[in-house]
DNA sequence: CCACTGACTACTT
DNA sequence: CAAGTAGCCAGTG
């Protein structure tokens, strides 16, 4: 029989690629919102990577806790899974600084030790 | 199909 | 560092 996609495919390509990228990210990892973007084909597409979390992160396994802005901070407002967020990154080995952010040097998918 | 929204990013003041 | 502005693009009504 033919072969036939199916399956979700309502939504883009990139819409999937996010899917992928995010369950691709290791422990102890953060991306960005640009970066996943980025690697999904879209290095402008950092405002739907949000958009996908929400929509796709309910049906699908997504680790949607190593996703962080550019700043290496929390989007999330407090008492919307800001400290749930915190608190799942911290348990995966994650270290915050004093403020609250991470230090994409370390943290960052793909970078080094920042030196 | 049009309008609005949004867990963003980068630049400027 | 904070606030304002602009660009960006897919999901939802």
């Amino acid at each position: 029989m033919e072969i036939k996609p199916k399956k979700s495919d309502k939504i883009h390509p990139f819409t999937r690629n996010i899917l992928a990228v995010i369950q691709a990210i290791p422990e102890g990892c953060v991306l960005s919102y640009g970066r996943v973007a980025a690697l999904a084909g879209n290095p402008r597409g950092a405002r739907q990577v949000s958009r996908i979390l929400h929509s796709m992160s309910r049906k699908h396994d997504l680790p949607w806790h190593r996703v962080v802005n550019a700043s290496g901070r929390i989007s999330l407002p407090r008492g919307r899974g800001y400290e749930l967020q915190k608190a799942l990154l911290e348990s995966e080995g994650v270290h915050f600084s004093p403020s609250h952010t991470i230090d994409l040097s370390v943290y960052l998918w793909g970078a080094d030790t920042g030196v």
